[in-house]
DNA sequence: ACCTGAACACCGTTCAAGT
DNA sequence: ACCTGAACACCGTTCAAGT
């Protein structure tokens, strides 16, 4: 039942976003009365957080899967992490939205779902460490440039999926290619 | 009249955040019926489009003001714009989200908040084509370049906003050395 | 032109019951 | 333990009046 509802919650913010997403409109998709899910979520706010959470499993998922089409570089697998971070966010922008909406950003008191989006960065950080050791990546330090990468790929994705980029930006194809430009520019530098 | 309802929906937001933004409460905060704002703004959507309005006029005086601190080195001016823009989210969360949101993401057709953005992005594209032409910065591709920086300073302060670098980034003096560490480590390049 | 108040369909949430 | 239905205070929005 509570796989049922959390399902049907993802599904509507996947086709309406997070603005549809009420406690009484999963309930109808659920067909049961719009109490029931009180019986499962403390209130509003933990659905939001199990939604934002189902989104982070899903992006780690997609990470994760990205990353085994090359196992022998760790340079490429560290910077194919942030291309699939960014293909999610385009692939999924309503979902992406609520795991770093406002909403989801109030929850502090929310321990599991700290625990999945430290995983994605986890992740992020774990690849730069073997980038590091295969002397493709300065080793000044290790946290600062993880917080670094993971700023690029993140703000990439929040204004491609915002469209400030312009439409072509929104489709999975095109903010492929600006990740890679972009990560391309992180690992070369701006100076001349 | 419509300045009255502006401002105070700007108040609420900064204060309570966009969740407390209704076209009720701005009403009853300017002491007038809770029709009067539909006289001023078509809908929701617009007033909440006029919020985000004023930030992105906010953020580009605060950028504008930081870079005269430094008018004589154009890549310090370039950096400081970026520092700027984390310093302005981390001062005003709320707003920020506003401006970056979902309802204001979806306001397309609203060529005067467009062009407000813009106007931010602008002013970033100018600093950085006077730094390459002071011969400090690469000179590839400006727009990508540009498209790079932009990413980097908007994911540092989304993701510092929703302390996801945890509790001391949320502050203004936090931010900004977690701002010049990171446009420090885009200038240098990851590479060793 | 600008403001008002009643009304409607929606929400989150509480509470008293039902099985 | 789980579900239900009535009720309350809130919203955005429409409409018919008022000045």
């Amino acid at each position: 039942m509570r796989q049922a509802l959390l399902d049907a919650a993802v599904e509507i913010v996947r086709r309406d976003g997070a603005g549809a997403l009420t406690l009484r409109a999963v309930a109808r998709a659920a067909r049961v009365s719009h109490m029931a899910p009180y019986h499962h979520f403390a209130d509003k706010a933990a659905l939001v957080a199990a939604v934002a959470r189902e989104g982070f499993r899903g992006l780690r998922r997609e990470m994760e899967a990205r990353i085994e089409r090359c196992p022998d570089d760790p340079r490429a697998r560290f910077r194919e992490s942030g291309i699939a971070y960014v293909a999610f966010a385009v692939k999924h922008p309503n979902l992406f939205r609520v795991m770093f909406g406002p909403e989801t950003a109030d929850t502090d008191a929310n321990p599991e779902l700290q625990a999945e989006a430290r995983g994605v960065f986890g992740l992020m950080q774990r690849l730069l460490k073997q980038s590091q050791a295969g002397y493709a990546i300065r080793e000044d330090d290790a946290r600062q440039i993880g917080l670094t990468a993971w700023s690029l790929v993140h703000g990439l994705a929040m204004l491609c999926i915002d469209g400030q980029f312009g439409p072509e930006a929104t489709s999975p194809a095109g903010a492929e290619r600006l990740a890679y430009a972009a990560t391309g520019a992180l690992f070369r530098g701006l100076r001349r």
